[in-house]
RNA sequence: CCCCCACUAUUG
């Protein structure tokens, strides 16, 4: 049986998958069991080549040959499903898991909620931030960032909300990112007035407004068609000593043009390149779009030309 | 130990 395990261990590192089958063939003839260590190397193995679903395969024939996995060794095999996207079937193996009794660590929930972040499952990450808490582990700052930008993505305000007012009372409150990333979520579901009503209250704290915050909350207003607002605070950020820069432009012009403002769009993206922003690919996008919509083809070509004039390539 | 990294913004 040892031997069995040795030439696991070297058939993984030749990367001769295909002849490992036979290993475990002779392995469970021999009534042995796959060694912990000969797992993990196989694993990695098949993590490098990415072959995500045979080391699946092969943790559950070691299973069956008696190989008890420990947390480490599910945390790796939960990374490669990640990896490969397969966060269904990642978070099968966290309830065998859990059903296992093998204790999953700080790591394993940290995996499996940036793993549906990816994915773009809020609700599961915010489950899973609750098991953690569960389990004894205090999520940090980034995790409560991650689940609460991932919730409001897919629009589940309330608990995002409701997350956010649990962080003020933890060693990890509120920072930049959170605020930004609320203010984001408010600004995409049209809610622009708490959106300034979370700006204003993120001004009471410690944490600055930065270009990212600025540019949130202008495309919130942008898209509510709230430009007096929008500009107001463009001349805010820029008395503050905040620099604009293409993607808050960008944000404003998308706004415009969308409400069919093209003058003013175009107005701004002269401002843009006057402040030493230069349009890019979403400017031109943006405004391609918008001025084709409403006909003025004449002007669309124009920025069409400018953009390829500027090599920026039409994509 | 520190740094870095991991969480946040704009078009189609």
């Amino acid at each position: 049986a040892s031997t069995c395990n040795l030439m696991i261990h070297q058939l993984s590192g030749a990367r001769e998958f295909e002849l490992i089958p036979y290993v475990l063939d002779e392995l469970k003839r021999k009534g042995g069991s796959v060694n912990s260590a000969s797992l993990r190397i196989a694993l990695l193995s098949y993590g490098r080549a990415k072959r995500p679903l045979d080391a699946l395969h092969m943790f559950y024939l070691s299973c069956q040959l008696g190989c008890q996995p420990n947390t480490n060794l599910f945390n790796l095999l939960l990374e490669l499903l990640f990896q490969g996207g397969y966060c269904h079937t990642a978070f099968r193996i966290y309830r065998q898991m859990r059903r296992n009794n093998c204790s999953p660590s700080a790591y394993t929930f940290s995996l499996l909620i940036h793993g549906f972040r990816h994915a773009r499952r809020g609700g599961m990450a915010a489950m899973l931030m609750q098991e953690m808490m569960h389990a004894g582990f205090t999520p940090n700052v980034v995790t409560y960032n991650a689940v609460i930008d991932c919730l409001g993505k897919v629009g589940r305000l309330d608990l995002a909300r409701k997350l956010f007012e649990d962080m003020k009372q933890t060693a990890f409150p509120p920072n930049q990112v959170t605020y930004n990333s609320l203010l984001n979520a408010l600004g995409k579901q049209g809610l622009w007035s708490e959106a300034c009503e979370l700006f204003a209250e993120m001004k009471q704290t410690e944490c600055t407004p930065d270009v990212v915050t600025y540019s949130c909350l202008i495309n919130g207003l942008g898209r509510a068609e709230q430009f007096d607002r929008a500009v107001c605070v463009l001349e805010e950020m820029q008395e503050k000593g905040c620099r604009p820069n293409a993607v808050t432009y960008n944000s404003l012009i998308n706004g415009l043009g969308k409400a069919g403002k093209l003058d003013e769009a175009c107005k701004l993206v002269e401002d843009m390149k006057s402040q030493g922003c230069t349009p890019d690919m979403f400017t031109y996008n943006s405004l391609i779009s918008s001025l084709g919509k409403v006909g003025k083809t004449d002007s669309a070509w124009q920025f069409f030309q400018e953009m390829r004039n500027k090599g920026c390539v039409p994509d």
